[in-house]
DNA sequence: TTACTGACCTGCACGC
DNA sequence: TGCGTGCAGGTCAGTA
């Protein structure tokens, strides 16, 4: 699943690929793919034919690549996305939704997704320099430079839910999922239901270090890749899931205390934990 | 205003 | 072999 280093790793390919090449064509397979766009797989396909996309941001998991018209492409992997810089004579993928051709290169940027849970749009970037105002409610993530740690801890003892709900409110810090939120935890070793107006300073300290350090390593190793589901631009996948704790490790021994892993129906998904290292709070908000 | 729930979607694993 | 069911989970509209 695409979270915050997958999606880092993806913009570097862009940065690296697509950038400065004019826009010769686009073809949309499927209009669920560009379902933020509005206007339609034909407005889509002309507001990005004949543009130069000048860079590659990214806020949380959301990507923006600003063209030279004012306006920027917006993209967001969300389960199973992924977008792929291929050769134009290379067979095309199953599930793929967008193809954007470029003048003159060999190479063509394939937006390709599963589960159409991620998307493309286009829309008007007013400030170049400031992030389009469809993500504008996306918090700096823990990577960003500008992330403020005093305002995040501030504004997580202000909500009244559980530790893991905050962290994958991308309102609240932006870039956590599943997979990442339960590792922060079990490194922080607190409960994914610890109230978070209980959570002390050096407690949500801790939790940011462990935030980071999963995603610093997760970067380093090219992303998760815990399925078939995600590579990179390249079409090679990562191999952070072999330093997991955690996520996905029910009735595996708790590399801290040996403990078995303990999975639990949390918000419509799973939430690993050691229930030794990770009490369950007397007071749990879910 | 804030917290929470369910829908969206598709492929795979599993049981019958 | 084929069918039905459950599961995976990021985001957001709708509800309480």
């Amino acid at each position: 699943m695409p979270e915050l280093p997958e999606v880092e790793v993806v913009r570097r390919g862009l940065d690296r690929w697509v950038l400065g090449r004019p826009i010769e064509s686009v073809e949309v397979y499927n209009p669920r793919a560009i379902r933020r766009h509005t206007a339609g797989p034909l407005h889509f396909a002309e507001v990005l034919t004949g543009r130069t996309l000048r860079a590659a941001h990214r806020r949380g998991k959301y990507l923006w690549l600003p063209t030279d018209g004012g306006d920027a492409l917006i993209g967001h992997l969300g389960m199973s996305g992924q977008l792929l810089v291929q050769p134009t004579d290379s067979p095309d993928e199953t599930h793929l939704r967008v193809r954007i051709r470029f003048a003159g290169e060999d190479r063509e940027l394939r937006f390709v997704d599963q589960r159409t849970f991620g998307g493309l749009s286009v829309e008007p970037l007013p400030d170049p320099e400031d992030v389009p105002p469809s993500i504008a409610h996306i918090a700096r993530d823990p990577l960003d430079p500008k992330f403020d740690p005093g305002a995040f801890a501030t504004a997580l003892r202000r909500k009244k839910t559980g530790v893991k709900r905050a962290l994958l409110d991308q309102t609240l810090i932006s870039g956590v999922g599943n997979i990442y939120a339960d590792e922060a935890l079990w490194r922080a070793k607190l409960h994914y239901a610890r109230p978070t107006e209980t959570l002390t300073g050096p407690a949500i300290a801790t939790l940011l270090d462990g935030v980071r350090a999963v995603m610093l390593e997760a970067l380093d190793q090219g992303g998760t890749s815990f399925d078939s589901l995600y590579v990179n631009v390249n079409g090679e996948s990562g191999y952070f899931d072999r330093s997991l704790a955690a996520y996905g490790r029910e009735d595996e021994p708790c590399p801290r205390c040996g403990t078995p892993i303990r999975r639990d129906a949390f918000m419509n998904r799973s939430s690993y934990t050691c229930p030794v290292c990770q009490p369950k709070p007397r007071r749990a908000r879910w």
